[in-house]
DNA sequence: GTCTATAGTCAGATAGAC
DNA sequence: GTCTATCTGACTATAGAC
């Protein structure tokens, strides 16, 4: 595709137009669902009109895969980061809890999205691809504290993993950014719990 | 309505005919999701016509309503005969744990529809009573462990209330009967680290 | 009670003007 | 690139025969 110069008008255009529509799509698939947000509320959020959205995407499924595979791929780099300087113990896992916190509430509509719409994703391979990506990182991150023994070595990492990103993702559900619990307090509150639960006894 | 005698068919009827009709609603709403399932799918399903279920629902939000409402019932109930016999330490949340995984793998499609048409279904004053009573039943249990001294006082009821939720509700996603982890194991895993993360430090 | 038939609406996607 | 206009199909719900 080639890219195409902004105008002076300050409408966007070319990359930056497709950008909009992305931002309009996770708006809309997060507020309505997958199967009830229409291309023509899309449209209407990014200020077109439905036929013109076909220029820059083949269809609605197309729409909700380059929405998610952004974001994935945001979060696969982020968690690269977080562990890469990780000192020991249990570090990195709490590390690695903090950015899925802060993660979840920057993207609140893209977890939304993967959460309630699972059913039309989980066959997209770029998807699916990228969750095993991040499923590396933590259980890496969680062997390496039990090859360490600062965390318990009874229980299997990968079921640590899904009870810990299952309370994670939980928190999507009920947090609210201008509430009076702050995710800083969340993320306190949540490494305390996780990670006393699977830390070794003393 | 007056309830119809079965007849010789073999052809069910009146009660039998409508809780036909929900059992089949549950299995199309939890594949499909709510949205994409049609009236249609359910009625061949249940070996109807689709016109013929306006007969027992006014419309498919009805059918969906009623569907969960049932199902937060029989777990009301469920958690209520759990903790009625709990005797003390943590022995009233073990219960909890145990009952809401195995009340999870026995009503797959009714959690399923509950966590992925959250949108539709969150209005619903039947529904949003029933999880209300759930959730005083936990709080209570959870602050008679804090007031004994056997739950740690530093971090709030309701918060470890949605951290052990979250964990447990995740399971859905990933369990399989059938497969090398039974919902025993799960339940002893899931209570090893949740209990443990949430125990008053000895 | 269950059927046939259909009203009335709205969806995703496309063709071609500009 | 974005528009207008529209095709084709599917949906919920209803009316009335049986």
């Amino acid at each position: 595709m080639s890219t195409t110069r902004r105008r002076s008008t300050g409408s966007p255009t070319g990359v930056a137009r497709k950008e909009l529509i992305l931002r309009s799509a996770a708006k809309v698939f997060a507020e309505k669902g997958f199967s009830s947000a229409t291309v023509r509320d899309i449209a209407d959020e990014a200020d077109m009109l439905s036929g013109s959205l076909y220029y820059y995407f083949d269809s609605k499924e197309a729409m909700v895969e380059e929405v998610l595979v952004e974001y994935l791929d945001r979060m696969v780099r982020a968690y690269g980061i977080a562990v890469a300087d990780a000192k020991g113990s249990t570090d990195g896992l709490e590390r690695l809890i903090a950015q899925a916190l802060r993660g979840l509430v920057d993207n609140r509509e893209h977890v939304t999205i993967l959460q309630n719409d699972w059913h039309y994703v989980r066959l997209m391979k770029g998807i699916v691809d990228r969750q095993h990506q991040i499923e590396k990182v933590w259980l890496d991150t969680i062997q390496k504290g039990i090859d360490a023994g600062v965390i318990r070595s009874d229980i299997d990492a990968r079921m640590m993993y899904r009870t810990i990103m299952g309370a994670i993702q939980a928190v999507i559900r009920w947090f609210n950014p201008r509430g009076r619990v702050s995710i800083d307090q969340v993320i306190t509150i949540q490494t305390a719990i996780l990670v006393d639960g699977i830390r070794a006894a003393a």
